[in-house]
DNA sequence: CGGCTTTGACCCGCGC
DNA sequence: GCGCGGGTCAAAGCCG
């Protein structure tokens, strides 16, 4: 292509490159067909009573294929069915939650259905047989589980009914009134259910990040403690063998080489209620390849990160002009530093957090603004890797790289490095939350290992106990890196997964369903995790310890050991590649906005979320042109 | 005109 | 010391 032709170097076989709102579209094409008549940036996102209305109001008058019931609800509009409206109505009133999973179970399990789809219908209506006779929800269902992504158009419902009925023209005229006044009331009365689903849904989010907060606080405070125990008495604890371990060769830096983690300025990252704290983990100094990245306390340092480039951080007498100042010069001795600095700096590596999704989209949308400084071709992938770093903020010395996978192209793979300087915006909160989560687990274990990985299988439960399969953990590659795995098992109910697994932790309020609310998963996975490690914070972990879960996850969790065939269909809606891609995308869109919830003025919820998606921009700030970023979006994505 | 992408060149670490 | 590969820079040029 040509240089600077302003176009979009598009290599990869995948040529859609989608908003996410398209994401999600995407995540429901059975009814692509169906939806010409509504452009993407109509997506309605609708928060909605998880529980009590989903029976009742939430699915009255909805035809129900053209619904998909998202975990906060993401009432994406899309589609015109053509239903008889009472057919329909007496469908919706019967229907169980359930069947909105059966819906996705049905579309994700290949059996394809654009039948089922147009259908709605035909798949509704199997379903419906058996349920039919009873409102209740199979026993099985003891947790409140609404997965679907609801998508619903605006003129579903009355419209064709007044065109359908065939009435004398009184009557229909008199029926529609009524029926408008009624959905009217209903609609006023979803509204205020949204509005407190809102704030539901916001303190929760709040309460989590306090929690997490409070959580790494107290860890790093154990971890200081355990560390002053050790250097005090020479207790030989693992873990303290490894720190002084540590501390001793901070500066030895032998490549390749394992060395104890542990914790150090989470706590500050915790600290730091911009919500940048993700990166606030990776800053954490990093022995680098050599030893010889320093980086500075933890505390001060959103900046320090600077020396935070992918990878460069080691070279100080290279870097760019805005890179500069925050460069941190190549300590040759560590002397200068303080002791305690020295070891668990030289410790420290960089972490990096990687996403692996299944998604179309160029980019997985992370609410933060990015701008494309490079592109090449990496060894073993025929798809070229794009180098971007955030430009929400001058001088911000988070990058990320964005790469297809090699094996398969459909698999997006993006990761995070550096800690942002600047605040956030709230849809780039859950994403950076998430990151963060994992780039601290990553930091905080110091897991001794032989041949230079971490002990990924005791990682990947503690990190996500939900699936082994899920998370990664390196410590061998030049940076300690989490691997957020987002496309396992494609078709989990084509393949099962071992009965002992837990698929999800629903360790969950009422309103806080995972499946309810996919922009709750990653936080929660993370959160878990933390949980879990903190739990075995002394770092003697154990093979043994594997498959242990905190008694909360398994009260709430669906447990694999009864065969149960909505845990079976959540697992595989939770587990689709289209729909992890979609969640990905939606997580910042829906979590990321409780401030903007909560004020006021977002009465209606379905355009409150959808704000900064409708333009189809791969990222969404608010105060910025989207053009930009889709430029980068589309261009910048590395493809083969 | 500012912002962005493209892309060749450059720097650096690492392995041999 | 050399080559390789990853990562970054920055000039050129496009776009809105």
């Amino acid at each position: 292509m040509a240089k600077g032709s302003g176009l979009s170097f598009d290599p990869d076989p995948i040529k859609h490159f989608l908003p996410i709102p398209t994401v999600l579209n995407s995540f429901l094409e059975p009814h692509h067909h169906q939806q010409q008549e509504f452009p993407h940036n109509k997506f309605l996102f609708k928060i909605e009573p998880l529980s009590s209305s989903m029976e009742s109001s939430t699915f009255k008058n909805r035809s129900p294929p053209s619904t998909i019931q998202f975990p906060v609800n993401l009432n994406c509009s899309t589609t015109v069915i053509h239903h008889d409206h009472q057919e329909e109505e007496e469908e919706h009133n019967n229907r169980p939650v359930i069947d909105e999973m059966d819906f996705f179970a049905d579309k994700k399990n290949g059996n394809n259905s654009e039948e089922a789809d147009v259908t709605t219908t035909t798949n509704n209506t199997i379903n419906h047989s058996d349920r039919k006779d009873s409102n209740t929800p199979p026993p099985e269902l003891d947790f409140n589980i609404n997965t679907g992504l609801h998508l619903l158009t605006a003129n579903t419902y009355s419209d064709q009914s007044i065109v359908d009925d065939g009435l004398s023209p009184n009557s229909e005229d008199k029926r529609t009134k009524s029926e408008l006044a009624v959905l009217r009331a209903e609609l006023e009365r979803m509204n205020g259910e949204n509005r407190r689903l809102r704030d539901m849904l916001n303190q929760v989010t709040s309460n989590y990040s306090t929690l997490q907060m409070h959580m790494m606080t107290m860890m790093q405070q154990q971890q200081q403690q355990n560390q002053e125990n050790g250097q005090r008495d020479g207790k030989s604890t693992r873990e303290e063998v490894k720190q002084q371990h540590h501390s001793h060769n901070s500066h030895g830096g032998g490549g390749g080489q394992m060395v104890p983690r542990q914790f150090m300025d989470l706590g500050l990252a915790a600290a730091g209620a911009t919500g940048s704290e993700a990166e606030e983990a990776s800053q954490s100094s990093s022995e680098g390849r050599s030893g010889r990245e320093k980086s500075r306390s933890p505390m001060n340092n959103m900046e320090s990160r600077s020396t935070c480039g992918i990878g460069r951080e080691d070279s100080p007498e290279k870097g760019s002009p805005g890179w500069g100042p925050n460069k941190i010069p190549r300590l040759g001795n560590a002397s200068t530093n303080k002791p305690a600095d020295q070891a668990t700096e030289a410790t420290m590596r960089k972490a990096r957090v990687s996403v692996r999704a299944r998604s179309e989209a160029p980019m997985i949308t992370d609410g933060c603004q990015w701008r494309k400084y490079g592109q090449k071709m990496a060894k073993g992938n025929p798809c070229p890797r794009a180098y971007y770093r955030c430009t929400m903020a001058a001088g911000c010395p988070v990058r990320k790289q964005v790469q297809r996978c090699a094996e398969d192209r459909t698999i997006l793979i993006t990761t995070y490095e550096g800690t942002h300087n600047h605040p956030l915006p709230p849809a780039a909160m859950a994403m950076a939350s998430t990151t963060s989560s994992a780039a601290r687990m990553l930091l905080s274990g110091s897991m001794p290992s032989a041949d230079g990985l971490m002990n990924s299988n005791f990682f990947a439960r503690t990190l996500l106990p939900c699936s082994s399969s899920m998370a990664t953990i390196s410590a061998s590659a030049p940076f300690p890196t989490v691997t957020l795995d987002l496309t396992q098992s494609p078709n989990p109910l084509q393949f099962p997964r071992p009965p002992n697994q837990f698929q999800v932790p629903f360790s969950n309020p009422p309103h806080n369903n995972i499946l309810a609310n996919p922009a709750a998963l990653l936080p929660q996975i993370f959160g878990q995790a933390l949980y879990n490690q903190s739990k075995f914070s002394g770092l003697q972990l154990s093979q043994d310890l594997e498959g242990q879960q905190h008694p909360s996850t398994m009260s709430s969790s669906i447990h694999p050991s009864n065969h149960n065939p909505l845990a079976d269909t959540v697992n595989a809606l939770t587990n689709d590649p289209n729909f992890t891609a979609a969640l990905a995308a939606a997580i910042t869109s829906l979590i990321g906005n409780p401030g903007q919830s909560n004020n006021g003025t977002n009465n209606t919820p379905a355009t409150t979320t959808t704000a900064n998606n409708n333009n189809g921009s791969v990222t969404s700030n608010g105060n910025n042109s989207n053009n930009g970023n889709n430029k980068v979006a589309n261009s910048g994505f590395p493809a083969n």
